[in-house]
DNA sequence: TGAAATGTTGGGGCG
DNA sequence: ACGCCCCAACATTTC
């Protein structure tokens, strides 16, 4: 009898601890395949990235040397995943193809056709768990059976579900020897250098393991307390390595230290697994979850956008966060909802446009976590609050979240010598004061492009009247 | 010195 | 899931 091969097909689960489908294979199998399909077209499509490209290949690049490290290695295809799988099959008489579940509607059409066309051809399609912390996670429901709308009783709920346990990484892959493994694909192919961040982390999964144990070492204490401290590293910054699968929650969830700070922490992740959640119960993230909202009529506005893109909007809190955003391709969270407010309730731009913006540049640009987090502070979607409660001020947010002003000194050169009292509102100096910190507004900082108060007033009403 | 100007604090209301 | 604004009442500063 021939030896029995299984595929394990690699999307967005770079890692090789805790990798259920990777184990199983091993287990089930006397040879495994690992490969990843490059598909060209999810490459440039709509919410494609060239960062996100770049560490995509460092991510393949770790993973494949992991693999090489335990006999094994990762094959990479370039093309569509049912026709590069369905020929990898044949060429290898597999038995069956197993992978890490996804849930994005793209993820969810695609893996139907793979697994409609392989079974066709006789193959066992196999899906696993390991994306999430809790397995079947669109089976939480409230006690009318519907599904969760709001955040804390999603999060009641999720904290009650039973935990499958953690997998160690395998020792050994029984790779084919000989078989034809393919090049990564070149920077270049992948990216266009011109959207590249110069300051990005690095991807791959030894990478988010030390980042990972940098933060459990240390900031992860006083999260509860540090988190929304713009300047401070207070957050874990490996929302990127979630995105890429480089990391399992359910991992971390066992490592946690018991501290308010990790409590804290935990509830974040959960929030990504409510937005993942809102995804399959509903998955039309181009619509508003809120029917009241889906009429809305927004303002387009050019240039008032294209200030904010660039982080020349008058307000340093905005700023610094839109340059930080195309700087290192990572923006604070406390920094992603002032700016998301700023969009949608000071200009009055649809939601969507600053979703497509963060998705060009964000490592971590993910479907569900941008959409939901969009949707969230456009206040149209999940976890409905009212509007004014997150309209925010970006001069008293300044005030708050920033308040030595080092996280705006740090991307906003031009305030550098403004003194603390006017950094939230630099406009508000003298025209001597201007002079005399170097900053002269209109000239080497521009004035503000809206009045917030103004702003405040007109944005009420168009919620209102929705 | 008093009165006006300016600053601070706290509660209620806001779709 | 992590506010804001206004205004009244009270406190302090200024001339």
């Amino acid at each position: 009898m021939s030896k029995q091969t299984i595929i394990v097909w690699f999307r967005a689960d770079l890692r090789i601890h805790d990798h259920p489908a990777l184990v199983t294979a091993i287990a089930n199998a006397d040879q495994v395949v690992p490969v990843f399909v490059l598909d060209k077209n999810a490459l440039t499509g709509r919410f494609s990235s060239a960062n996100r490209n770049r560490f995509l290949v460092e991510c393949l690049e770790d993973t494949r040397k992991s693999l090489q490290n335990i006999g094994g290695d990762l094959v990479i295809r370039q093309g569509d995943a049912v026709s590069e799988l369905k020929a990898l099959a044949k060429e290898l008489d597999a038995e069956a193809v197993y992978y890490t579940a996804d849930y994005t509607p793209y993820a969810l059409q695609r893996d139907r056709q793979v697994e409609d066309q392989l079974t066709k051809e006789g193959l066992e399609v196999r899906s696993f768990g390991g994306k999430l912390a809790v397995a079947s996670v669109q089976k939480l429901a409230t006690k009318s059976g519907s599904p969760f709308k709001v955040f804390t009783p999603f999060y009641k709920a999720w904290l009650q579900v039973k935990r499958r346990d953690v997998v160690d990484p395998p020792k050994k892959v029984p790779f084919p020897p000989g078989l034809k493994v393919g090049r990564l694909p070149a920077l270049d192919d992948v990216t266009q250098s011109d959207m590249l961040s110069p300051d990005v982390a690095n991807g791959g999964e030894s990478a988010a393991r030390k980042a990972l144990t940098n933060f459990l070492d240390g900031p992860i204490t006083y999260y509860d307390s540090d988190n929304n401290d713009m300047a401070k590293n207070g957050t874990s910054r490996v929302s990127p390595y979630l995105h890429f699968g480089c990391l399992s929650v359910r991992e971390i969830e066992t490592v946690l230290p018991d501290s308010n700070g990790a409590r804290a922490w935990h509830r974040q992740l959960a929030w990504r697994e409510f937005y993942h959640y809102v995804l399959l119960t509903f998955p039309h993230p181009q619509q508003e979850f809120q029917e009241r909202y889906r009429d809305m009529q927004w303002d387009s506005d050019s240039q008032l956008l294209e200030a904010w893109k660039d982080g020349k909007t008058g307000y340093p809190a905005v700023d610094a966060a839109m340059r930080q955003l195309k700087q290192e391709g990572w923006m604070h969270n406390r920094a992603r909802l002032i700016v998301g407010s700023f969009l949608t309730k000071d200009l009055g731009i649809d939601w969507r446009e600053g979703e497509a913006h963060f998705m060009q540049w964000l490592l971590d640009g993910d479907m569900a976590n941008n959409n939901g987090n969009w949707q969230w502070i456009a206040s149209v979607g999940v976890d409905p609050a009212p509007v004014f409660r997150r309209l925010y001020n970006p001069s008293s947010q300044r005030d708050k979240y920033d308040p030595n002003g080092d996280y705006v000194r740090r991307y906003v050169p031009e305030l550098t010598r403004v003194p603390d009292e006017h950094l939230s509102e630099p406009w508000r100096m003298s025209e001597d004061k201007q002079k005399k910190y170097g900053c002269e507004i209109g000239k080497d900082y521009p004035s503000p492009i809206v009045d917030h108060k103004l702003a405040r007033q007109a944005v009420l009403e168009r919620y209102r009247s929705a």
